[in-house]
RNA sequence: GGUCCCAUAGUCUAGCGGUCUAGGACGCCGGCCUCUCACGCCGGAAACACGAGUUCGAACCUCGUUGGGACUACCA
């Protein structure tokens, strides 16, 4: 049975990076009919907040990532974790240190002035007096030679001599368990087989493994993916998209398309771009996944949105719909217009909250009109049109499409003018833009009452703007 | 500095020694459609970082160079 977990740190909030981490980690889970656990790592206590660890859970249930099991909060496992750094104690596989934080500062400046490695220095290793009360953290008895290595599942052997790692502090000063050691506690103990995480913990794997050994805990598989960068190829940070996930759903991504767009990035089934959670679930492999970092790109992130705004079924967009116009400041008074509206922008609007904006006018009486707009297409040479147009409405036996078209074709016979010519100022009088779904469709959602008061109340206002 | 990781167009990627005059997608440019804008359709520009090997043959294997990234805490 695969066991996978996703372990944020509520020191800030679920960002792209730790979704596709996420992502990873539930899909691979799902593939292979196992489980995904979720565990919230918030031994900081200066810096975990509770605000971040709602935000993590809130937007992975938003992207559509049920988790099997937790979340664990390793805040409840404290003295877990102080049992086996004891443990490790007695064993003589750990020891007390009792060099100070400001001298082991001192003597990394000196080891990096020097061109030494900044590790500790190893005072305390062999020590056997009792450190007169001074107070003490528990250091891990690193082995001094060898090798570690492990068989990452994207990227092969991956090799570290001895050397390089540390006697790293497992147990602090103050009694509270250090991240290397209750990741390992509690992988092992929540039995999980395969740890999916960003490559920024390659160099971790190392120091854990030896800790898993020491423990006799069985070693499980990694695999680390990439990371996710800016565009300027730097960690991500809040000018790129380093923000809340949940922002990308108040400007109005659908999940569907952000859990499409995040699972691509970084890795890939042969050339297709579209699938469904289903899809992805069937075919997704960790042997896919690519090894260098890619770039978030909003601009395609906008495409596969606009994608999913189209090939959703519309009852379902115009439900999400709903809250983007509200969120305007806006009622939608008639239910009959909202199917049509959706209809009619799905096409055009790339987030909901852009089609919310696209649909604004249909919502208002007294719609703006954009300045351009109006200089352009309500003007002294276009009134009359727009009065003939009125006139023309009103005997209009029905608001079909073809009964429009016969009209406004008519019109623009009379007048000598090309289609463009009638429409535009009668679409600007409408709606305050020059750009809107197609006239005849605007039209019939407005309905003929709005439809007269909107033209009348434009041609009045070129008589207005004339008279100044 | 040390250790580790990475390297196909602006971006995401396919490619797993010959089928590559390198495929798809976003974006960009041009055209068609057309009542505006989109959608859709058609076409175009654009990449194997560099250098040595190995091999009959290398985007694919090896080494080096360069470039980028991560880690280097009593943070996670």
């Amino acid at each position: 049975m695969i066991k996978t977990r996703f372990a944020p740190s509520p020191t800030g909030n679920l960002h792209i990076g730790g979704a596709r981490t996420a992502l990873f980690n539930y899909l691979a889970a799902k593939h292979a009919k196992g489980i995904f656990l979720l565990r919230i790592e918030d031994t900081d206590v200066e810096r975990s907040k509770e605000g971040y660890t709602r935000d993590i859970l809130e937007g992975l249930a938003w992207l559509g990532m049920e988790w099997d099991e937790g979340p664990h909060f390793q805040k409840e496992r404290m003295d877990l974790y102080r049992e086996h750094a004891f443990k490790l104690l007695a064993e003589g596989k750990a020891y007390k240190c009792y060099c100070s934080p400001e001298t082991l500062e001192e003597k990394r400046k000196a080891a990096l002035k020097e061109g030494r490695k900044p590790n500790y220095d190893r005072t305390c290793r062999d020590y056997t007096g009792d450190g007169e009360g001074k107070p003490f953290v528990i250091r891990f008895k690193t082995p001094i030679s060898g090798e570690v290595s492990f068989d990452d599942l994207i990227r092969g052997k991956i090799t570290f001599k001895c050397e390089e790692l540390d006697d790293l502090v497992i147990l602090r000063s103050d009694n509270t368990p250090t991240y290397n050691f209750t990741v390992v506690i509690d992988d092992a103990l929540m039995g999980v087989t395969r740890i999916i995480r960003g490559d920024d913990h390659i160099n971790n794997t190392p120091r854990q493994i030896v800790i898993y050994e020491a423990l006799n805990f069985g070693v499980p598989e990694f695999a680390h993916v990439p990371l996710i960068h800016g565009k300027d190829r730097g960690r991500l940070s809040k000018r790129h998209g380093a923000t809340s996930l949940l922002e990308y759903r108040n400007d109005g991504f659908l999940p569907e398309a952000l859990m499409n767009y995040l699972a691509r990035l970084g890795w890939a089934y042969g050339d297709q771009e579209v699938f469904s959670k289903d899809e992805l679930i069937e075919k997704f492999d960790l042997k896919n996944v690519g090894k260098s970092p890619s770039i978030f790109d909003m601009d395609k992130l906008l495409w596969l949105n606009g994608h999913y705004m189209k090939n959703l079924p519309e009852e379902e967009i115009a439900r999400r719909f709903e809250p983007f116009v509200e969120k305007l400041g806006m009622k939608i008074r008639n239910r009959d217009q909202l199917a049509p509206i959706v209809a009619n922008l799905k096409e055009r609007a790339k987030t909901l909250k852009e089609m919310a904006e696209m649909a604004a006018f249909f919502f208002q009486d007294d719609i703006q009109y954009d300045d351009k707009a109006r200089q352009k297409f309500l003007t002294p040479a276009t009134k009359p049109v727009l009065e003939r147009f009125l006139s023309g409405f009103r005997g209009l036996r029905s608001l079909d499409a073809e009964e429009q078209r016969q009209l406004i074709e008519g019109l623009a016979q009379e007048t000598n003018k090309k289609l463009v010519d009638i429409i535009q100022p009668i679409r600007v009088a409408l709606s305050g833009k020059t750009v809107t779904p197609g006239i005849f469709e605007v039209i019939s959602i407005i309905g003929r009452t709005d439809v007269e008061k909107r033209l009348e109340r434009a041609i009045a206002s070129i008589d207005t703007h004339t008279s100044l």
